[in-house]
DNA sequence: GTGATTGCAAAGCGTTTGCACCGTA
DNA sequence: TACGGTGCAAACGCTTTGCAATCAC
């Protein structure tokens, strides 16, 4: 994903935010342009220590009032993993499923799961009604699995 | 699943925790009868109440405790909903992933996931090595579907 | 008898709420 | 100017820890 894609999801999301009712603030836009362009699941003290570096008087409250909003308006998920689930990372456009770094909590989003066949098979051996699914993939992303020292604290 | 297979499962879960050399004891017993037994994931305040009935002087701490051991001996597992994670179950036997009613959170085990497809192409499209995954149903177990009344509180 | 286990109370941690001040629209 | 947003401090709920009494081995 470059750089510009990146810029065009803070200005979608500031759009969102307005368009909701929602007033354009210094301490929003920061937030906005950390979880947007973060190519890692972050929590909400990891938001707050960047959004300082832009927006030093940010507390840690409206961090997580901003998450809500975001969270609210489909745009940030919430991301479950073995360590804990208090992280968070850009929703996905479509039908898509996240796979994280153990090592760097890296998170890309895939397609391509086809799980139809197997919901009609548990409907026809259980009785059970799948609505929903989540699926979710933990290993080494490119760089993590090449050795590379690269982590969150070097790329962000 | 019959009567006399949870009640294995009790006795199961008691040598494991004396072959790991913790001591039975009556808090610990009426935890694992209730863990073992259960058709639906129950949180540590659920299993507190639950306990309460057989051993009316067991405290919430040693839920906690002994949680910690099941899972650490892969007997419990924690699950992973939308509402939250802070509830348990029987960990399965083999590769099995859950199915978990929305209505009552009654919990059953499937098999016959193949993801083998999707994680070689995730390989070749991402790079990205693919060591585990977690896959999760939501919906309406045979009981909730026929709108039968059945829940929680009913059943156990 | 000895050391693990227990329950209570207190501490810890992440998160939410109350409130007066501030800043956007 | 009005009212939504902010940051601080305090409260909150779940979970863990410290400790003396208790109980399994």
């Amino acid at each position: 994903m470059s750089k510009n894609q990146f810029s065009d999801r803070i200005n979608l999301w500031l759009d969102h935010l307005q368009t909701a009712g929602y007033r354009l603030t210094g301490p929003r836009q920061a937030v906005v342009e950390i979880l947007a362009e973060s190519q890692f699941v972050l929590d909400p003290t990891q938001v707050f220590l960047e959004a300082r570096i832009n927006y030093p008087t940010i507390g840690l409250v409206t961090i997580y009032r901003t998450i809500e909003k975001l969270e609210e308006l489909g745009l940030v998920l919430r991301v479950h993993q073995p360590s804990g689930c208090h992280s968070f990372i850009a929703a996905p456009t479509g039908h898509q499923h996240l796979m994280i770094c153990r090592k760097c909590s890296r998170a890309e989003y895939f397609s391509g799961d086809n799980l139809t066949q197997l919901i009609s098979q548990i409907w026809k051996e259980h009785g059970f009604s799948v609505q929903d699914h989540w699926l979710e993939l933990f290993g080494l992303c490119t760089i993590c699995k090449n050795g590379n020292l690269i982590n969150k604290e070097i790329m962000c």
